[in-house]
DNA sequence: GGAAATTATTGGAAGGTTTCATGCAAATAC
DNA sequence: GTATTTGCATGAAACCTTCCAATAATTTCC
């Protein structure tokens, strides 16, 4: 016996007595042909355990339904949850996800896109990570296909990709002034990587108000994760003791203050107060319950992918920028009533 | 001007003036043709932006390099990290991957594979669902194409996936041992889905070696989340106060125990005991630090994916089943001296 | 009942790559 | 100077699908 290969539309076709064509047509849902051929069809599909070789229909003309999806950092689980959104979207749409975690790498990120690019996405999401990232744009942007960029923005000298992004600077105006009108006016401003334009715009509200009611302002600077979190409360609590509240870059880093506060038996809520960004899942559940700026991740993984679809079903365009709205949800980490 | 599609090899040929053989062997670094050849065939491909149409290649008889990696449970901390670690070396390889969630339903899981297969993945890596999964992992068997199952293990009647997964069942063993040492005797198990396979070996070994002491067994089950962890704490502290230390099915469950414990004023580490499992990044982080079942996610994510990878370029078998020793990471949530 | 219109089916070409067998040129051997 | 080997380059076939144009079968209409 040969080392039966996978089966072929010819198989198919010879089995159940039609031609190749008639196969084709069937496995598109065509109305033409009559239904006792297609069960005899669908029926040699079955025995033959034939699967549709998609390269040669690709080639043909049709689309790969892959969709390319790149991620500076998944193991965050704000990137985390933002992808599965997006992922099973574009499952539900009938679309495979080809994924990379680029782990803030621009030579990984290059190297990644190109592999798709190769691999025929039909469009790409992505969450870039900063760097050296011009060839990688370059190469998306002459590629023609649809693009959306999310979350964080980059650009290379002649070329930009379409954005779409929470509209982080009212994030933290939010934050500030819920603070602010609690009396608590001695707020620090922590985490982010100094220079990225993420970390400016998540700041720039806190900066803005704080100036504009003339008091004085302290950023804490560094990469935000659980262990900086740790890191600035130690900091805060034995060098900056006028301190009375952080409002932080994200939800990780503002848990991991609450950790460490708690540890060190300094009650937040009372003593101290906290604002996260991003709400998390473990947000809610974190102790005591933090507050933090809000705009439904998954939900804003779902419509970028939506958006993407749509670039590529309608050829719709996404504006140059697009933002969407936040909301701050309060709990006890920031409050001195609850 | 036409709508310009995308160059092909041809147009590559023309434009370096070789035959498209020849531009194909140089696409593929062979060795026979001369250097001045090979550098107008690569000034040509600059030019002209060209991308190699993979499409065209696969139906030629050429691999798809992509791999499917199938997760129950994509959001869960746990699973990223193996996700993540598995993709970046299949990326290292030269390997493009093509992730679903299939969020712990097996419809979408069956039907997930089967977007895989027709994409003609070179290799599936599965950590499965359970449920009605027959079709799924038949559909697998049928393909005839190299699968490793990880973490969890399902199987169909007549067919059945090779398997690698940490020892579970020696887990909970020294977790239980380790509190027995210290003279803690009244011991729950909290968390776990009641009935799967997962479940029973992970707590296998604190059955048998609670049984073998002749010390009741208390078991706890439900999804292993925070909040599980956050109502099983809040239960035994109301309703069995005389419970004083908790093995958890995962780190989440414990750390969702660790939280609520916190907020009602219990020290775990001197009132209440907890011992997770995974040693997830967050578990070094946690207040206080959580004692807990590790085996190196990372490590073990690239593990399968190296032997997946072997699979495929040799056609090296996997055992039916192949266990990877665990350790016990003892931090302070279950010390009395730390 | 037969022409016309409609519905069902089919053969064949095309799509871009890889690879094999072959061709040609240059180098080596006698 | 011819015969043989070696080194490079190429044309053509094959991979499997889709879709168009053409044909065949059936229905409709006078």
């Amino acid at each position: 016996m040969p080392p039966s290969k996978r089966p072929t539309i010819n198989d198919v076709a010879e089995r159940a007595g039609v031609s190749k064509s008639t196969v084709s047509l069937v496995l598109q849902g065509s109305k033409l042909i009559k239904s006792e051929k297609r069960l005899a069809v669908l029926g040699a599909i079955r025995e033959l355990n034939y699967v549709k070789n998609r390269a040669a229909a690709t080639l043909r003309g049709l689309s790969t339904r892959l969709i390319g999806l790149v991620i500076n950092d998944l193991r965050n689980p704000f990137f985390t949850e933002f992808s599965v959104s997006a992922q099973m979207e574009f499952s539900r749409r009938n679309y495979a996800t080809v994924i990379a975690n680029c782990n803030e790498d621009a030579k990984i990120q290059e190297q990644t896109i190109k592999s798709m690019l190769e691999h025929d996405v039909a469009a790409i999401l992505i969450s870039p990570c900063y760097g050296e990232v011009n060839d990688a744009i370059e190469a998306i942007v002459n590629s023609g296909l649809p693009v959306l960029q999310v979350l964080r923005r980059v650009s290379a000298p002649n070329f930009s990709l379409p954005f779409f992004t929470p509209d982080y600077t009212e994030g933290s105006l939010l934050a500030v002034r819920h603070l602010l009108d609690q009396g608590i006016t001695r707020i620090a401003y922590v985490g982010g990587v100094e220079g990225t334009e993420i970390s400016q715009d998540r700041m720039k509200g806190y900066l803005a108000e704080m100036d504009f009611r003339n008091l004085p302002t302290k950023v804490f600077h560094g990469k935000a994760t659980r262990r900086l979190g740790i890191d600035m409360a130690d900091l805060i609590i034995d060098n900056h003791p006028d301190i009375e509240a952080a409002i932080c870059f994200n939800d990780l880093v503002a848990i991991g203050m609450l950790t460490r506060f708690a540890s060190r038996n300094i009650k937040v809520g009372k003593d101290f107060f906290v604002v996260g960004f991003d709400d998390i899942e473990e947000a809610q559940l974190s102790f005591p319950p933090l507050t933090t700026v809000r705009f439904n991740i998954s939900g804003f993984g779902r419509q970028s992918a939506v958006k993407l679809l749509n670039m590529i079903d309608e050829g719709s365009d996404v504006q140059a920028i697009e933002v969407t709205g936040v909301e701050l949800q309060i709990r006890g980490s920031s409050c001195k009533s609850l």
